[in-house]
DNA sequence: TTTTATTAAACAAACGGTTGGTAGGTAATA
DNA sequence: TATTACCTACCAACCGTTTGTTTAATAAAA
């Protein structure tokens, strides 16, 4: 026999559902990193005792990587597919993915994320490592697209990787040392370059 | 009766010096991260066992701090200094300091140790940020003591803290992509930068 | 009635940390 | 030289807690 004494929501619910939940547990994810994070944190974040996750989830590693699923897909969708909008001159896509990447890595502290969580896990949990293979090779792909109008293919590619790691670079510094100018710089240096680029092409 | 009070020469001889001890712990830490390493796992990777490792430190914290704190002095002392040594021409240190700088990040792996523990961390544990700040403080500091040699103080500063940035990106996306081409042509491209700068500084 | 959502409770394993005791050494004294 | 006092290094065993996970019970919703 169970008694339930002092618990008066222990009424079904209705269901939380899997986008709010994920939503959650990023949060708590980002602020504790994996191994930091508990399964008790998790269902906390969520207005749930530690046993209900499992109902909704196999275990703390596959919501982790649902998690880590859901937010690429988030970014390829809404943020890197700004690099192959027709209606724009590619200068001007660079600018909007550049102005979208300050709101990301300032506010919502989620772009290095995947940084974060890569480097903590890469020898103890390979498995999450593909799912952030593919958000970096997504937004060097779409990096890569902009810069094929005003570079060859193979240099385009590095120079598209280089931005990539020097934003990330970026916004590592910001956050470990405090300071808020890195990330503005870069971006700002980054648009002056592409625009260099554009004036070679056009008279070379 | 005698008292034995600061003698350490009557000390017993330790099997394990505390420097080989902070060595070992620090690759566990470097693989495992902080809160995926347990005591047992120091312990191990120095032949003891758990209990052993509160003969010689006072906490899981306390230890890692001792290896943050050991590490950041090994690289002011070892790698920093070139950049003040007055027998090189500042092209050359700035050479030498690149040259170290691969050797720590491919082999030693040990270059973006500050940035993963920060990183992981710096919500759970603050008390490690401070030793981690320092470092990256001494890094930027020597640097920017180069470019005075052909910038101004402020923009010193800041090539100082884009080249700092800059390669902490590039080991990164190495480590995580996988691509060891990152930081060489990060580290040449430095060079040939400031070879330019002086250029410009004879010519202006 | 069946299904779904949630819970409390229990689980073994592992956690960080503590303690008592032993082995083996040094150094002064007898 | 032998004895004694004292020290370090280390381990085994244990502490209380927390871990991720499972299970049986329960209540609301469909």
């Amino acid at each position: 026999m169970v008694l339930y004494l002092n618990t008066p929501h222990i009424m079904a619910k209705p269901k939380l559902d899997r986008k709010t939940l994920l939503k959650n547990s990023l949060s708590v994810f980002k602020s504790r990193g994996y191994h930091g994070t508990s399964v008790n944190d998790l269902a906390a974040a969520n207005g749930l005792l530690k046993g209900s996750i499992y109902h909704y989830f196999d275990s703390k590693k596959s919501l982790m990587l649902e998690v880590l699923i859901a937010l690429k897909e988030h970014y390829v969708a809404k943020v890197f597919a700004k690099s192959y909008d027709e209606q724009l001159p590619p200068y001007e896509r660079l600018r909007e993915l550049a102005v979208r990447a300050e709101e990301i890595f300032t506010f919502e502290e989620t772009g290095d994320f995947f940084v974060n969580i890569g480097l903590e896990t890469m020898n103890t949990n390979p498995e999450f490592l593909a799912v952030i293979k593919e958000f970096f090779r997504d937004w060097i792909g779409s990096l890569q697209d902009l810069y094929l109008h005003v570079l060859g293919r193979e240099e385009a590619l590095m120079q598209a990787e280089r931005v990539v790691a020097e934003l990330e670079g970026s916004v590592i510094m910001m956050k470990l040392l405090g300071d808020v100018g890195y990330l503005k710089r870069t971006s700002t240096r980054v648009l002056n370059e592409y625009k260099e680029l554009e004036k070679l092409k056009l008279k070379p």
